[in-house]
RNA sequence: GCGCCAGUGGUGUAGCCUGGUAUCACUCUGGCCUUCCAAGCCAGUAACUCGGGUUCAAAUCCCGACUGGCGCACCA
């Protein structure tokens, strides 16, 4: 028993019609696969769960945004540089390596934000070689991470494929804001594929080149990170593997775990917040519905130094498996501001949300009058600039500037480098009390991002199982993609249309179901165990004589015997 | 991207060293048989990863590409 489990659920994927490697007539290509028409079932019967939990239960709102995005979104998200590492090849050994990183492991310099340029200068100035084999470096490279295209004729616009469904997310996020009237917290969920241009993918359908993503982003006020509904899963008790108790040498890999109710986790600082708790315990039940081992799950929280530039907090939902050992299938991130307020800089439109006080406050506030005739002609050019400086000056420095005209006359107004008098005569300076309803915050991102392709393969690997005499998938009848197989248990006295019969009225009922009269019926429900089907139904003597018929259980092999007219509705019950 | 190893019907394989019509089993399809868990019988479909070279002749020898496995590197 040397093969492996990957190799043998793999195996087992081909034969039957769940993945296919891509291309596959051409020679393939690496970090592409095809669903096949089982596992294409399987997936959107996956997603189909995901969408119950996060649109119907959790109330957030799905969009769908192209794949294809201009380069000035990735610009701004980060992305362009982020996603793209300088690589330098040594000219003798052909060994690759970071070049950001072998400069400042040699000269301890900040090689953040240098170009391409300046990193090659900084290498052939120290004359930096080959830490292998003392050769000489090539020129610095870029090697991006994203696939590039260009839009329209003539490429006059950079584009690149979308390295996640998030941005299309942020990028509407006005509308969206409108669309929920303003009233935070709300959610929107996205699901389609993501595209990364990976160096070397040799992990099979773990590290795809295109990839599916369901990806959920919670808007929160920044101040309020407790989630209304907290209550419903805070004794939930979650295997969570810390921050602290991974870097503590003196445990051993199974004491870095520990079981806790999240209420627990989030009381005692270990999650951040209750929204990212919530989340978890929303991932976990996800997860067992669609029928992942509890036993080979744990929320893995994120180092310090692993964590993306944009979080201050993010756990991991880990599945195990036989190859791989632990691997990461959901990311729930606290993505802060960060996007917005990138999008926010770049594009120039405030994606700022008014949120409104329980009560008015009434603040005591300044009003500034401009003498318009006087300083127009004073300021000319440079009028508008004062007036906003003015305008966005707050009351503190509203003070400072009423006192100094009332002591010296004047005020010098400091804008960059230039300087502007202030005289008396250029404004009148009322005290007012103001009634403000709200302020406008711009709004924090809780995100729980899924890789559906690898919760797929994890799914069909923890539902794989192995008997003396037969190999079957214990998928659950929810997310199995036949759910019925039906035969005459021999090819005569009426019985195959009589078992025709009764598929076809399962499928008019929407139930996915399969006729099978050949060969032996022990090899009929052998297929229907190795594809995962839940439920067989034979049509044998007695349905002649009494018109019931047996439906066998997949999992115990159990037959219980109903009349035809009650197999519809006990397989609905069922599934 | 580098190094080592491998690639034969749907699956697992024999053949490769020593060049000459590709083996066997299972699966699958059709038929017969069969009254409940891969039984049996008959018939059938189906493969040398791709490209180039050497040769009268290449699955076989040589080179390259692709894919897969392992190690290194990469994986915000």
């Amino acid at each position: 028993m040397s093969e492996d489990k990957y190799e043998k659920v793999m195996d087992l994927a081909k034969r039957r019609g769940y993945l296919w490697s891509s291309f596959e007539i051409y020679g393939g290509i690496a970090g592409f696969v095809d669903y096949a028409p089982l596992g294409t079932i399987l997936k959107n019967n996956i997603i189909d769960t995901w969408r119950k939990h996060y649109i119907i239960n959790e109330e957030f709102y799905e969009i769908d945004s192209p794949t294809i995005t201009p380069y000035e979104v990735l610009k701004a998200s980060g992305h362009v540089d982020n996603f793209t590492d300088p690589m330098v090849e040594c000219k003798e050994c052909l060994e690759s390596f970071r070049a950001d990183h072998i400069i400042e492991e040699n000269i301890n310099i900040n090689t953040e934000g240098k170009t391409l340029e300046e990193l090659n200068e900084l290498i052939k100035k120290h004359n930096i070689r080959c830490p292998k084999c003392g050769g000489e470096f090539g020129d610095v490279k870029k090697y991006n991470l994203m696939f590039l295209t260009s839009i329209g004729p003539g490429g006059k616009r950079t584009g690149y494929m979308r390295p996640e469904t998030a941005q299309g997310i942020f990028i509407q996020f006005k509308r969206l804001a409108s669309f929920f009237r303003n009233k935070l917290p709300f959610g929107v969920a996205q699901i389609g594929k993501s595209y990364r241009n990976e160096i070397s993918p040799r992990q099979g359908v773990i590290r795809l080149r295109e990839f599916t993503q369901a990806e959920a982003e919670f808007f929160v006020h920044p101040k309020i990170k407790n989630h209304k509904r907290f209550k419903d899963v805070e004794n939930d008790i979650i295997p969570l593997l810390p921050a602290d108790r991974q870097m503590d040498e003196t445990l051993s890999s199974e004491e870095k775990v520990v079981n806790m109710s999240l209420k627990d986790a989030v009381e005692k600082g270990i999650i951040r917040h209750e929204t990212i708790a919530y989340f978890v315990a929303i991932t976990k039940r996800f997860l067992m519905d669609i029928g992942i081992d509890i036993n080979r799950l744990r929320f893995r929280q994120h180092l310090p130094d692993e964590m993306a530039h944009y979080a201050i907090d993010c756990w991991d939902a880990e599945i195990y498996t036989d190859r791989f050992g632990w691997i990461e299938c959901v990311g729930i991130a606290d993505r802060t501001d960060y996007d917005l307020k990138a999008h926010m800089n770049h594009s120039g439109v405030d994606l700022s949300v008014f949120v409104e006080y329980d009560k008015p406050k009434e603040i005591e506030t300044y009003d500034i009058e401009l003498n318009y005739k006087v300083v127009g002609k004073v300021f000319k050019k440079d009028m508008k600039l004062v007036e906003n400086t003015l305008n966005n000056m707050d009351n503190s420095e509203i003070e400072k500037l009423v006192k100094e005209l009332n002591e010296n006359g004047k005020y010098i107004l400091t804008i960059e480098d230039k300087e502007f008098e202030i005289l008396n005569d250029y404004l009148k300076i009322n005290k007012t009390k103001k009634k403000i309803s709200g302020e406008k915050v711009l709004p924090h991102v809780i995100e729980p991002s899924y890789g559906i392709d690898r919760i797929t393969y994890c799914l069909l690997e923890h539902a794989y199982n192995e008997e003396e005499d037969r190999t079957y998938l214990k998928l659950k009848p929810e997310v199995a993609p036949v759910k019925v197989g039906v035969f005459p248990l021999v090819n005569k006295q009426g019985m195959p249309e009589i078992a025709m019969e009764i598929k076809d009225n399962l499928r008019k009922n929407g139930i996915i179901a399969e006729y099978d009269d050949s060969g032996a019926i022990g090899r009929r429900y052998m297929r229907m165990d190795e594809v995962g089907t839940p439920f067989c139904i034979t049509v044998d003597g007695q349905t002649l004589e009494d018109g019931t018929i047996t439906i066998r259980h997949r999992d115990t092999r159990e037959q219980i015997r109903i009349k035809i007219d009650e197999v519809v509705d006990y397989i609905k019950r069922n599934i």
